[in-house]
DNA sequence: CGGGCCATTGACTTAGGTCAATCTGCGTGG
DNA sequence: CCACGCAGATTGACCTAAGTCAATGGCCCG
């Protein structure tokens, strides 16, 4: 279990400050935020949000992970998004949400009471500037992952899934935009939650991954971690095209 | 092939000006738009943007239907989006954009000049506010498909796409929003383009056409049109849960 | 009448799902 | 400290939905 870090109540001491629906924010705007935010936390595996329940807050991600996922009459799953700090919760304007959030690890929350941040909306430009970007960036990613649902096999799936957190953890590392060398990874989540992430069974994932091993491309340290043994092969075996701009 | 109307460069003649991304606009703001506008037309089949290309113009769809798509390195494509009137082309922000785009129907669009625009989305609120709405209406979309796409069977795939052009063509023809009845429906696409967008071959396609007919769901009358017979059957067929608001 | 272009249908293959057995590591309680 | 149990992961055997390859059919247009 984390040991939670403690969050200052101040915005301008928050590790996602320029990142967030927050970011373009002048000082008056952001007093206004102030006034109407709180934080809240979660353990891995609480439910943030139901799907159709009615939606008292907006939230920024500060720490953690939370997914975003839908379900079909029989109980298929399909998780339909990655929540990563900086990322936004809600749909400002409309007062339920049509898929349900949970936390994938221990997970910190900046939430907005809805009504409010919906009047800041109308009434400061920089907030709805900013969650535009963020929404566009999410279209792109999500059309990035319908690619992935709709044409690639159980390897590229898999090897897609293995990049992204290459070239997350190398960002997040560097601020440098491509890894080139290998890079011992976490992968912060079960078999069965990847599973639902890339549309496969966890069988096939495990398989997959014992596939790569053989092939040489990567190591499982235990079950949370993977060492990349050769990233070329590895971005070879997503089957993007060469100059993809996935995950750029 | 269409007799194409003509559009007057008045945007209080629209036929899109309460929905596209304009939908919110002042008087004002308006009239800032319209110095930077201009009409485009393109032939069924025609690209309208290639992938990484220089973005020179962003635009909303007045009329006809464009579709977004992305390939693999060898050449598997998906379909990532269907552009219907007042849906918005282009990315501010980024001067390229990771996909195609084409003409699905004969299409007209609105164009602005991009970098005009982006100076409106800084100095006038309601375009970004309207931006904001639109993407995340789109994100919405992406998601359902999503689901689709990674967990439905081809049956249930078919009958999705078929549910969404009934409740669309519904839509355009009433107003209201979920039909009850049988219909005639209009498919715009080829069984190749469907199987691209549903994430199949063209010969499952055609074959669970054949099922569904066989099944008495459905009639086809040509290969571009089908009469729903049984439309709740139908929306069994789609696998989502009764009361999913999908495609409301 | 002939030649494309879609669409349909059939026969066969295969990637990935299903079902089931086994393994591994970890926290709990004796 | 060890034994137990449980949750997650792996692996194998088998099955099936959908893909592949190939032949045929209908339709429009010159």
């Amino acid at each position: 279990m984390m040991n939670p870090p403690l969050f200052d109540a101040a915005c301008s001491a928050c590790p996602i400050r320029h990142r967030a629906v927050c970011a373009r924010c002048d000082a008056e705007e952001m007093a206004q935020l102030e006034t109407i935010k709180s934080y809240r936390t979660f353990a891995a595996g609480d439910a943030i949000l139901w799907r159709g329940e009615p939606l008292a807050f907006v939230a920024s991600v500060v720490s953690g992970v939370a997914s975003l996922s839908k379900t079909l009459e029989d109980g298929r799953t399909q998780m339909v998004g990655l929540l990563l700090p900086s990322d936004f919760i809600g749909r400002p304007g409309r007062d339920t949400i049509d898929f349900d959030v949970t936390a994938t690890t221990d997970v910190v929350l900046c939430c907005f009471a809805r009504k409010p941040f919906e009047a800041l909306i109308e009434d400061t430009p920089h907030v709805a500037q900013r969650l535009m970007e963020l929404a566009l960036d999410e279209l792109d990613a999500a059309r990035d992952w319908m690619l992935l649902l709709g044409r690639k096999t159980a390897r590229e799936k898999i090897a897609t899934f293995l990049d992204m957190l290459a070239r997350r953890s190398h960002l997040a590392a560097t601020g440098d935009a491509a890894p080139t060398a290998s890079a011992l990874l976490d992968v912060p989540m079960t078999r069965d939650q990847i599973a639902n992430y890339l549309g496969l069974t966890l069988e096939t994932v495990s398989r997959q991954f014992s596939v790569l091993k053989r092939d040489g491309i990567i190591d499982q340290v235990d079950r949370r971690q993977v060492t990349v043994r050769d990233l070329s092969r590895l971005q070879q075996a997503t089957g993007d095209d060469a100059d993809g701009g996935v995950w750029s």
